[in-house]
Parts: C-alpha cells; structure tokens; sequence
DNA sequence: ATGGCAGGAAGCTCCTGA
C-alpha cells in the first residue's frame, strides 16, 4: 500500500500534474491541500477516468483538502468534531484498513502575527483530534502540510530560520507532542540524504540552490510504522514548468 | 535595501503563502 501527500499550491492549476503524478506512481491515497477552489468546481471526473474517487473539502482561494483513493473511502469526515472553523484544512477517511488524516496545518505567517497564535491554538486542537481518531481506529496515518520543520536537520539553512515561524521552539514541541501520541515521523525511519526537503520558495530559484524546508510529514502509529519499508520525497514535479513550491512524499506499506 | 515569486480575486493592487 502506498499513501502520499502533496500540497499542490492550486489543483486548478496543478491538475494535469497530480493526474499525471497518480498515474506513474499509482498510491492509493493522495492527500492534497490548498486546493484554493470551491466543491463545486472539484475536478471530479477527470479523477475519476483515471480510476480515482475523491472526496474533498475546499472553499475559495485559499486552504482545501482532499484525499484520492483507488478504492472508496470510507467514514469521511472533514474538519475537526468540535472546532468550528471556516477553514478547510482537515478531512479524514478509512482506507484499506488505515485512517487517513489529511491536514494542512496554518502558516502562521509571522510569530508576532494574530495567525500565529491561531496556528498554535490549532496544533493544540489537532492534537486532541489525533490523540481521538487513534483510540477510535488504532491504525492512523497522518499526513500533510504540517508547516513545520521538526529539527535543523530539516532546514537548509537554521541559522538563518532561527526563531522564524515554521522552526519556533513552540511550533516543534506541537510537532513533537503529535510524535508523543505514539506516531513516528515516517521520513526519519530510514536513512536519508543530508538536505532532505519538501518545500523550496519560489523566489530566489530556491529550488535549483537547494533553499529548502521538510514541512510536509507523514507520521505513522506504530503498528504502520512496522509495516512501512520506504518513505521518498518525489523531486521531479518540482522540476516541471509551473510547479507547486511542495514536493509530494510517499511512504510504501507491507 | 524585508526585496525576490506565485495564485486568486479583483480590476490596473492587495492578500496570503512559507
């Protein structure tokens, strides 16, 4: 079993790219976020004619997530029970035994910014939320934007991001409490090259100089942790013309 | 020198992203 994520910065856009990505890589979940487009105008059957059902929970321009599958999810839920919020960052389903958990955690924009503490008070609600999904279904994965990098390891350059949003004390202790509900970061379970990253800005030709950020995660109970043999950040999309500024990730399980 | 690039909605500029 494959399960993938892939922030595609627009699937109005990006479409021709992630319909080109499923067909080579074949996963049989791909979480997307910021769709930054209405359910209404949800590319339904050009997924479909692949072989892909979607469910999806978007708004317009900003935020939205879904999750395509090879088989149908099932018991979808989208947001999180309890917290109202108009942004469209979460949906959830079972898939193939495993609860899939799509999250495009907030930016935050700024740590003096009102976002910030929005983003904060967010990752305190995802927790709880993960912490529930794991003693109703056991076998949890989730993935996403998490807009956070765990550790230096994760940035090109940490001197630099020091103390910025995405690599604040607060935001990695967020990421490291989700890891103390029992989940592993998937990527860190194998050896991996130096300067692994999953985002890159647009300017600056970020990605050609290697300017990178690991923000998009897939964390894995224990029991899929076990069961998972390789985890990859797919570089080539990036390559293409008009990319999104993510790399997908992709975690293999037995 | 807080710039640079991209997408969306609006509309000839601004907000957001990371």
């Amino acid at each position: 079993m494959k399960i993938a994520t892939w922030n595609v910065n627009s699937l109005n856009v990006r479409l021709q790219h992630v319909l080109d990505w499923l067909q080579a890589q074949k996963p049989d979940a791909l979480c997307l976020q910021e769709l930054k487009m209405e359910d209404a105008k949800f590319p339904v059957a050009a997924f479909d004619a692949i072989g892909y059902n979607a469910v999806f929970s978007g708004q317009k321009t900003y935020n939205g997530v879904a999750i395509l599958t090879r088989q149908r999810a099932e018991d979808v839920t989208m947001g999180m029970p309890g917290y109202a919020d108009e942004q469209k960052r979460v949906i959830a389903a079972t898939v193939d035994g495993v609860r899939v958990i799509c999250v495009y955690i907030p930016n935050g924009q700024s740590v003096e910014s009102e976002k910030y503490a929005y983003k904060l008070a967010w990752l305190e609600q995802l927790e709880k939320f993960v912490q529930s999904e794991i003693a109703t279904y056991g076998q949890v994965a989730l993935l996403g934007d998490y807009n956070i990098a765990p550790a230096d390891a994760d940035v090109h350059d940490p001197a630099q991001w020091f103390g910025q949003v995405l690599c604040t004390d607060a935001e990695r202790a967020a990421f490291f409490r989700l890891i103390g509900l029992g989940m592993q970061d998937g990527y860190r379970l194998f050896p991996q090259a130096e300067k692994s990253f999953t985002w890159w800005d647009y300017r600056m030709n970020g990605f050609k100089r290697g300017l990178g950020l690991r923000i998009d995660h897939i964390l894995l109970t224990a029991d899929l942790a076990k069961r998972c043999t390789e985890v990859v950040i797919d570089l080539e999309p990036r390559k293409l013309e008009r990319p999104s500024d993510h790399a997908p990730v992709m975690a293999t399980l037995t």
